[in-house]
DNA sequence: TATTGTTATACTCTATAACTATA
DNA sequence: TATAGTTATAGAGTATAACAATA
């Protein structure tokens, strides 16, 4: 393992860190946490999943992600159903409102990154491109 | 090539922050938590910083960081030291024990990143090295 | 026995509001 | 008045351990 690489993960952590947080004062007028915002963004993006699935998805633990869906099934956000083939799982899936209050989040919390993109040379916008497909590549390891 | 903004967006979000968490999982025998980690870090790269330089290089509020700090002083990882010039400011340093425990706390919790990225074509290592350089300019905003 | 979900518990991280001391 | 730091408080997110139900 080269100096080299070993630098580089070190500036690569701390700068998807610090990316994650400055995102994070944009929230502007949701009341939707983070945690809470990736997991209704699972659901919309892969439609339904189970407990462990969104747990695996978001890289988290089970019991995390299990209060995280507690909190927006009382908030109407979430359903659980029962899985008709096997008893022990549940399918998580979104109601009319959690559909729209999802989009109309992403629309609002991501303007902000969204200017930020269209200030950058189309070669920077290119590369945070396919960095997000190999963040994502790299988290599903 | 023309991507949406907003969908990029989107994915950059959610690609660091799902990032973030994975990496979380790789803390190993180190007893530091993300937030700490990070103070730790920032100290040791950029050498003494008041509580108020360290809040906006770290991207959160100055109570958020002061509690931080707080937990780091009780442990003996960094001291606060008062600035001659002005009364109001402190300076924060690491003690000898924090900036051992930082560098090899930096060696245990990168180590699997660095190993993913040896896994990746050299064109791959090069856009998350430039991506690292362009989420941290972008968190600075 | 193994797997899926859940509950109980404790800890870290975070922000807002209010306060103190200094400039 | 303005700024830097601090304290108080509340809330979100997280993991481990232990438990229940089903396979």
């Amino acid at each position: 393992m080269t100096v080299d690489l070993r630098s580089a993960a070190t500036e690569l952590r701390l700068g998807a860190l610090r990316f994650s947080r400055r995102l994070r004062w944009e929230r502007a007028n949701t009341d939707l946490g983070d945690a809470a915002y990736a997991a209704l963004g699972s659901l919309l993006n892969a439609g339904p999943l189970s407990i462990g699935a969104l747990a695996h998805h978001n890289r988290v633990s089970a019991p995390s992600m299990n209060r995280t869906i507690n909190c927006l099934v009382d908030d109407g956000y979430v359903e659980r159903t029962p899985d008709p083939e096997d008893g022990r799982r549940v399918t998580v899936i979104l109601t009319d409102t959690g559909a729209e209050l999802v989009a109309a989040t992403r629309l609002q919390r991501d303007s902000w990154l969204a200017e930020q993109l269209a200030t950058l040379s189309p070669e920077d916008r290119e590369v945070l491109h396919r960095a997000a497909i190999l963040l994502n590549e790299v988290a599903a390891r």
